[in-house]
DNA sequence: CGGGACCTTGGTCCTAGGACCATCGGACCG
DNA sequence: CGGTCCGATGGTCCTAGGACCAAGGTCCCG
């Protein structure tokens, strides 16, 4: 078989790439070109690499999934982006889809089920849970991690997980100050009242 | 070499245990005995296999790995179990540790680090965070909402709904004096920081 | 080229959160 | 009956959180 698809792995996990590879390259049809493991590197092979699909984790460090999404669609790469999450709640992946996903996968997908996710994205296809569809369909803006900065997520994913403002400044690389900063426009854009809604909110989107 | 070390991989998502058996495979000195997808499953391979290391995830759907790990305590599986865990609280790992943990691992391990913990533990040593240790030592019982009174139970719900201790006062009938009574004895029994943490807390124990 | 968005940082100020300490009443158990 | 635990409440004090304001640099886009 001459074509075949050429897929980019991108999960922050050697252990999880590790198993996507093994799972992929059984099949005849399917090619793992390359990995990525943050959504920095996942953009630039993207370009480099050119794969027919991405499959693409949305939490990593550094720069996340929907971010690097947004990044490949700005550049107009031709690949497809097939998102592979743990996440059950719509708020977990709408951002993504919004941003270009054709679909997604959870992270228990079998192995034949994943190979044929790719190959229906790969035709053309759109794989989205009828709650997500429906969800676009409806327009609901909401509180929406989209209108987030890509800074703003990552101070939100650390909230998410209970830091303190301190910590946060330690773990970014920032000052405390600029980090309030961060926190008080996250909480404006989130319509909440304090970081522990944001934690919540965070956790429900799935970012921590 | 005609002793291996022989590992259990308990994981429910296939691709992560997948990727584990592929780190661990091209070690000469481990081998991949078997593989389970929930704690029910892992309690019986233990059983059948005997492996010397057994590598458990704890957040795993039914039977969750800290029920498997009283499990095979109790019946006195002589495996060494390590965790393998995405969680970066104390509270997270602490029931495991205590109901017979030998040590644990982030997901974002990489491999050499991997199988040095499986034979580090295998040789009967015992791989703890300061922060884990330290909490063990003194005593603290730990995050168990169990050991919570009724009404700290309460107070804890509502935090997990991100209320203030003015709301909780309030929606519960208290004076707000009473409220932070309560919230500061909620936090020395989790073994939390702050509001933030014991609001994830309660989401993760599946009290809001 | 200028405007806007994002990121970063600092200053000031106020309040909620929380630690620590103390006290009292009721219920339960040895 | 006394001790312990739970629940409730108050006082004092310190700090983290967060609002508000300001400013500068970089990058991108019209």
């Amino acid at each position: 078989m001459t074509d075949r698809i050429r897929v980019l792995v991108v999960d922050d996990h050697a252990m999880v790439r590790q198993g996507l590879r093994s799972f992929l390259e059984v099949q005849d049809d399917l090619e793992v070109v390359g990995e990525a493991a943050d959504g920095s590197e996942a953009v630039s092979r993207a370009a480099e690499l050119l794969p027919d699909v991405v499959l693409l984790d949305l939490r990593m460090p550094g720069v996340d999934g929907v971010t690097a999404l947004r990044e490949m669609t700005a550049r107009g790469l031709p690949c497809r982006v097939l998102v592979i999450t743990s996440f059950t709640e719509p708020a977990a992946v709408l951002p993504a889809v919004r941003a270009g996903a054709v679909g997604y996968v959870y992270k228990d997908v079998d192995p034949p089920a994943l190979a044929a996710a790719i190959r229906s994205v790969h035709l053309g296809h759109t794989l989205l849970h009828p709650d997500v569809a429906r969800v676009l369909s409806e327009g609901e803006p909401g509180a929406d991690p989209a209108r987030l900065t890509p800074r703003e997520r990552q101070v939100l994913t650390e909230i998410g997980r209970g830091r303190s403002n301190r910590e946060i400044a330690r773990a970014l690389g920032l000052a405390e100050k600029t980090v309030k900063a961060h926190v008080s426009a996250i909480l404006a854009k989130l319509g909440v009242q304090d970081r522990t809604q944001a934690a919540l909110y965070a956790v429900r989107a799935g970012l921590a």
